[in-house]
DNA sequence: TTGTAGGCGTTATCAA
DNA sequence: TTGATAACGCCTACAA
């Protein structure tokens, strides 16, 4: 392992000149710089971040945390993140697990951005409140360190259900998240208000925001099938699961059954009949948080902000007035 | 922040009795320990992270590099790093991006596992000249610090055209990606093998393992086309590309145009028709690789591994005899 | 402009 | 069984 000790000696000068003319420091001549960077250059010399962050107490490193690998969902979200942070000359990582948790307070990261229904609340404070600093996308959590930056659900659940309301439709079901899910319960409760604004008998099934659940939930349906109905699924994972158990009946969808999702995934638009979901931008998401959070590190003071959502119509939701 | 110093002037000892204490040494009597931990509990100590990196000069994170974070694709192999890895102690951070190279030199993780097409053969190996350890899944790289786990592409190449040739397709295309790529070479070449033993007549277009580039391959075989024509994506990623352009003509998948992939990623289970491909577990695969790169941390000798295939039939097959 | 020296928080060697 | 002390590699006053 070479270190700037190394170098010093080689180039017959002092350590900490080597570590000025490494950082770039106007208090060494051009000459011994240049001397500096090519016995560097030829040791083959690579800083060691451990040392360094011991010092600076600074990584440049952020921690993304994510509940599962799995799903395509979060990609572009990634990508936001990755762009905003790159930029600043912060780099990105990826983490998911509990174990994980450790890089936080351990100091492997200067902050985190968490999308993660594993890590809770608890533990989130108790970091908070240890300094870090934290973005949260899939929460509300009162603390100066920490921000959210949330999808205006509300409005989302609400364009769905006035997209179905619109088509005629009146026999509805909502298929919803797991009970602790942030974004289930605020999509629901708007789900809720549209129904009682609307005098509307809305069936709430329960679902886990998975594929299988929204199978399930797609039983029932079936079950308590009479007349054409649609289905606000509180996630387009879940409607995915109802396209699957009714292409096995003889119920066809956008005719019998209609659907409406939220999330717009990738598959929404390869699925057909073409599904009818909310919309947004997880890239600007992704962006957002990331911008939110170097703020924070900045020392800045931060607003929380509000990722806004659309609606993308799809022949799984058909009008009942021209049936 | 709290340090081991501080809970040896709280305890009233000195500050190795703190770290063997810590660390689970035998050489501290049950009761000190006791003691000691009574105290870094109240004061609320967190080990540093950078200090102990710096002393031991390990990490226990291993890093693993992808192209970019966008596409499931890679869900099921994260899981399958992320579960061995834990299991032996080690945590998994996901990269992406130039940027995140110089965790591997500045030693902020253990040793890596390499899935992207933008990490150069010659920085890979000139990390393994340093003394790194690698696992590379999307090349063939020959350094003793360097070992591969790939997919036994040739094996799932003529599976795929092995199952076309007895539906009795004899009018073969094959969409490549791009000229880069190993797994697209080394299943370009199985295609060519399998062509010549049969004499057969396989035209090639040249696609980017995108839906893009799959749109743009279909678009060329439309123009060509005279009578039920068969075609193989080295990616069901194109597949699906093909999908999309050939929704949008009066040539009916399965029937006019007959498709098979590569990768059985999510999509494929749900387009209609079912795409035929050529599966493998992606889990096993990211197992593997974790396993072989723990191993020659811990100064084991590895071999390199494989990952087998299996075909994968679907409607978009059809037989050229019953039609 | 360059050098000296102290310290960041740990681990680990050697004495006591 | 415990304590003093020297690294690990880097940064940064302060001194020269």
């Amino acid at each position: 392992m070479v270190s700037i000790k190394d170098i010093a000696k080689k180039a017959g000068v002092s350590i900490s000149t080597v570590s000025y003319a490494l950082n770039g420091s106007p208090k060494v001549t051009e000459e011994t710089r240049q001397k500096i960077l090519a016995v560097a250059e030829e040791l083959k010399y690579v800083p060691n971040a451990a040392a360094r962050t011991l010092k600076t107490r600074e990584t440049k490193v952020i921690g993304l945390y994510l509940t599962d690998f799995g799903g395509a969902f979060y990609g572009d979200l990634l990508q936001g993140v990755k762009e905003v942070l790159n930029q600043k000359g912060y780099d990105l990582i990826v983490c998911s697990g509990k174990r994980s948790h450790r890089f936080l307070p351990e100091r492997t990261i200067d902050g985190a951005i968490v999308l993660d229904a594993t890590f809770s609340d608890k533990e989130l404070l108790k970091y908070a409140e240890m300094g870090k600093k934290i973005v949260v996308l899939d929460r509300e959590l009162n603390h100066p360190n920490i921000n959210h930056v949330f999808l205006d659900n509300k409005a989302g659940a609400t364009l769905a259900m006035e997209y179905l309301w619109e088509n005629g439709h009146r026999r509805i079901y909502v298929v919803t998240g797991p009970k602790a899910s942030y974004d289930s319960n605020q999509r629901l409760k708007a789900v809720r208000q549209f129904a009682e604004r609307h005098e509307l008998d809305v069936k709430e099934v329960e679902g886990r925001f998975t594929k299988e659940s929204g199978e399930l939930a797609a039983e029932r349906i079936f079950q308590e099938y009479e007349e054409p109905t649609a289905v606000f699924c509180l996630n387009d994972e879940m409607a995915v699961g109802l396209y699957m158990y009714f292409r096995k009946t003889d119920l066809v969808i956008g005719r019998h059954i209609h659907i409406i999702g939220f999330d717009n995934i990738e598959l929404a638009e390869y699925i057909s009949p073409r599904l009818a979901t909310i919309d947004y931008s997880k890239r600007k998401w992704g962006a957002l948080a990331s911008e939110q959070l170097l703020k924070m590190l900045s020392g800045k003071s931060v607003e929380h902000e509000r990722i806004y959502v659309k609606l993308i119509p799809g022949e799984s939701v058909g009008s009942l007035s021209n049936r």
